[in-house]
DNA sequence: AGCACGCCGACT
DNA sequence: GTCGGCGTGCTC
């Protein structure tokens, strides 16, 4: 007689490259359910995972098999398509199958709550309970306390808050309740109910309605369309117009952005235009607000879903449209634990719906463009500015034999005081914070090094201090050089902080704003620097990559790109790239509003390729070069790559680790899959680590997986994989 | 990853 | 004499 007991295969968060059998738990009225999460018995404690699958036997001998202590679901919480999403990650990154799937939760469901749309239990008066005054209750003196606590917080004060500081509060506020003082409610955690009417919808340009007739034409069924907008071409409007007819087919919306893209502007002109209330998920959520989303998307209470890279988890009842915008943005890719990429992530999520996904960009990456060329993408093109402004008028200057003041040519200073009498406001863009990059003694020609790592530390004048911008690690500046006693340090190279010096001292103190992450760390401030630069205040503003995106300054009639040459020297295969990027995401900060712009980029290479290809014929020239130099490469996104990292504190572990991973990998590698390494990490000490890393490259992707399906679980459980922290990354964005 | 077991150095 | 260092073995 086969035995009754299904038998329940489930996904544990752990390290291990498999799941794991149970027998149901002892109630049987709750057996167990594919999606559902069961609280498991795991070594010697116990574990949340998800059921993957019921089954009539296991291949352990059943006296090894432990019962679940319980069904923590009672119906699926994942969906099948999330089922499904779960598996193909844990396939396509090659994580433990655990570690996949607990990606898909956030963290309270993680832990075995239950999930619910609820926010948390809190306490709040009634109108009785305001007109009481505490003092008036007598003999009770708990209960005279509490609620002078919660006549204080006329909002209410949560559980939470009140376990913290009145431990034994739940009899005086059970007792004030029966006596109609007080009343336990949950904290809102959604967005309140439908808004006013929908906003109006401005008039599109024609090029925009196009694009919006192209698209909904592609409302059905699963397609990608890559929207290339150039800065200013109405992007955004062109998703507003896609999202108003999913949802007016009554289909739920998720719109990805990247992590500096979720501004309050955005989240408040969604919602004002749909006239719906909006789930969104950014890193501020507490936990329990996360749930709520989360738990409200899938049960389709919620229709508008708006997130950064985590967000592409979140199950949708009703699923109708995907967004990704700025599609190129390297925060999608998660740098640690399980190494998605949310773009690619939503592509395949799309198709397992079976619905549409637009990408949008005005720099699309040479992946996307490239799945462009072969037919695979559709592409819709927004090249004119909504706003009838013209680009700006893109220049080079070549400093070679200027004098630099501060890093600035002079021919750039005179146009900067040109914009600024002509009313213009400038923007200058210099990707380095701090004073200077290196500090130099004049006797010895000693610099100072980060003692944790192989760099050397930036110089910061404000708060006199040394600071390595790769650990973090700080200290304080010294007055004489520490090698040879020698007084006189030199200032080597520019940072931001030394811009904003030199053009203080020339343009005068309230007319310059900097904006990196130094001047913005404050809470708050970062808004502040933003309202001196939007209001006109500040006339010039320096800023980092913070500046170069998501933000519009209408004022800005000139950009100067201080450093060209930096990004045109580096090793990574990414990096020009991300230069060219970068160098048109600034350049469309400049002449928003009616006045033209003016773009200048410094550089000692007038002659480049990338900068005259990006000068002559914009991005989209520069891509197509940038394609056909990978192509004769062998380079992705003509290549596939996986990348083994390996760190440790210990010399010559990671490198004994990745030759160990090497072996097993030359035994079990496809024919067409080279193996590169171990070689040191491009900074090989960091932090107070070494590193080093193995590059797998082959023209094949499907022979990269068959390769990493049989040797990661091999890989894992190598002896020195104890003495390394390792991970690997399937589609590296880059090679640090 | 956790967690426990197990065998060698500086401390109340 | 013990507290505790991290090597190594295991998780249905």
């Amino acid at each position: 007689m086969p035995n009754a007991d299904p038998i329940l295969r489930v996904a544990i968060p752990s390290p291990l490259y498999r799941s794991f059998d149970y027998l149901p738990p002892a109630d049987r009225a709750t057996p167990g359910t594919v999606g559902a999460r069961v609280l498991v018995p795991f070594g010697r404690t116990q574990k949340v995972g998800v059921v993957l699958e019921t089954a009539s036997s296991s291949e352990l001998p059943p006296e090894r098999l432990k019962r679940a202590v319980t069904v923590i679901d009672r119906e699926p919480l994942l969906p099948p398509d999330l089922m499904r999403l779960g598996r193909w990650l844990a396939d396509y990154y090659k994580q433990p199958v655990g570690e996949a799937f607990a990606a898909l939760f956030p963290t309270l469901l993680r832990q075995g709550q239950a999930a619910t749309v609820r926010g948390e239990p809190m306490w709040r008066l009634t109108e009785a309970g305001r007109r009481t005054r505490p003092e008036t209750i007598k003999g009770a003196s708990r209960q005279a306390q509490l609620l002078a606590v919660l006549h204080q917080q006329p909002k209410g004060v949560t559980q939470a808050q009140l376990g913290s500081t009145h431990s034994g509060w739940r009899a005086p506020l059970d007792a004030l309740a029966r006596k109609g003082l007080a009343v336990r409610e949950y904290k809102p955690c959604l967005p309140e109910g439908p808004l006013a009417s929908p906003g109006p919808a401005p008039e599109p340009t024609d090029e925009q309605a196009r694009a919006i007739g192209t698209l909904r034409e592609r409302l059905k069924g699963f397609n990608v369309t890559l929207v290339e907008g150039v800065t200013g071409s109405g992007k955004t409007e062109v998703y507003l117009a896609l999202m108003e007819k999913a949802l007016g087919a009554g289909r739920q919306v998720l719109m990805l952005v990247p992590e500096i893209g979720l501004t309050p502007q955005l989240i408040e002109r969604v919602q004002k235009r749909l006239g719906r209330p909006i789930a969104v998920l950014h890193s501020a959520l507490t936990d329990r607000e996360r749930l709520c989303a989360w738990s409200a998307a899938r049960e389709g209470q919620i229709e508008i879903v708006l997130g950064t890279r985590s967000a592409v988890f979140t199950p949708l009842a009703r699923p109708g449209l995907l967004l990704v915008d700025e599609e190129h943005d390297g925060s999608y890719k998660q740098q640690d634990g399980l190494r998605y990429h949310a773009r690619d992530v939503a592509v395949l999520r799309a198709s397992q719906l079976d619905i549409p996904i637009v990408l949008g960009s005005a720099t699309p990456s040479l992946e996307t463009l490239r799945n462009v060329e072969t037919g695979r993408y559709g592409r819709v093109v927004l090249s004119e500015r909504a706003t009838g402004a013209s680009m700006p008028r893109l220049g080079l200057l070549d400093v070679r034999h200027q004098r630099l003041e501060a890093g600035l040519s002079g021919p750039l200073l005179t146009h900067i005081d040109d914009h600024l009498q002509r009313g213009g406001q400038v923007l200058l863009f210099l990707n380095r914070r701090g004073y200077s990059p290196v500090l130099l003694c004049h006797d010895c020609g000693g610099t100072a090094h980060c003692p944790r790592c192989d760099a050397l530390m930036t110089f910061h004048r404000g708060s006199e201090t040394l600071r390595c911008h790769h650990c973090g690690g700080e200290r304080p500046l010294p007055s004489r050089c520490p090698d040879c006693g020698g007084g006189e340090l030199v200032a080597v190279g520019q940072g931001t902080e030394r811009l904003e010096e030199a053009l203080t001292e020339r343009f005068g103190v309230n007319t310059v704003v900097r904006i990196d992450r130094d001047t913005t760390r404050r809470k708050g401030a970062l808004e502040q620097q933003l309202d001196r630069a939007r209001s006109g205040q500040a006339r010039i503003l320096i800023g980092t990559q913070m500046l170069a995106k998501g933000h519009d300054f209408p004022g800005i009639t000139l950009v100067g790109i201080v450093d060209a040459d930096s990004g045109l020297f580096a090793v990574d295969l990414r990096a020009t790239e991300h230069l060219a990027q970068q160098i048109v995401q600034v350049i469309g900060r400049a002449g928003r509003a009616e006045r033209p712009g003016e773009a200048l980029i410094q550089t000692h290479l007038p002659d480049h390729p990338l900068l005259r290809t990006l000068l002559n014929e914009g991005y989209d020239g520069f891509a197509r070069d940038a394609l056909i130099e990978r192509r004769e490469a062998g380079m992705p996104p003509f290549a596939s790559q996986a990348l083994f990292r390996a760190e440790a504190v210990k010399r010559g572990a990671p490198e004994a680790f990745l030759e160990a991973a090497r072996a097993v990998l030359q035994t079990h590698a496809a024919t067409n899959v080279s193996i590169i390494g171990p070689i040191p990490a491009p900074m090989e000490r960091r932090a107070g680590r070494y590193r080093h890393q193995l590059i797998l490259h082959t023209d094949s992707r499907r022979e990269l997986h068959e390769t990493l399906t049989r040797s990661v679980p091999l890989i894992a459980e190598l002896r020195e994989s104890r003495s390394v922290r390792w991970s690997l990354d399937v589609d590296p964005m880059e090679l640090y």
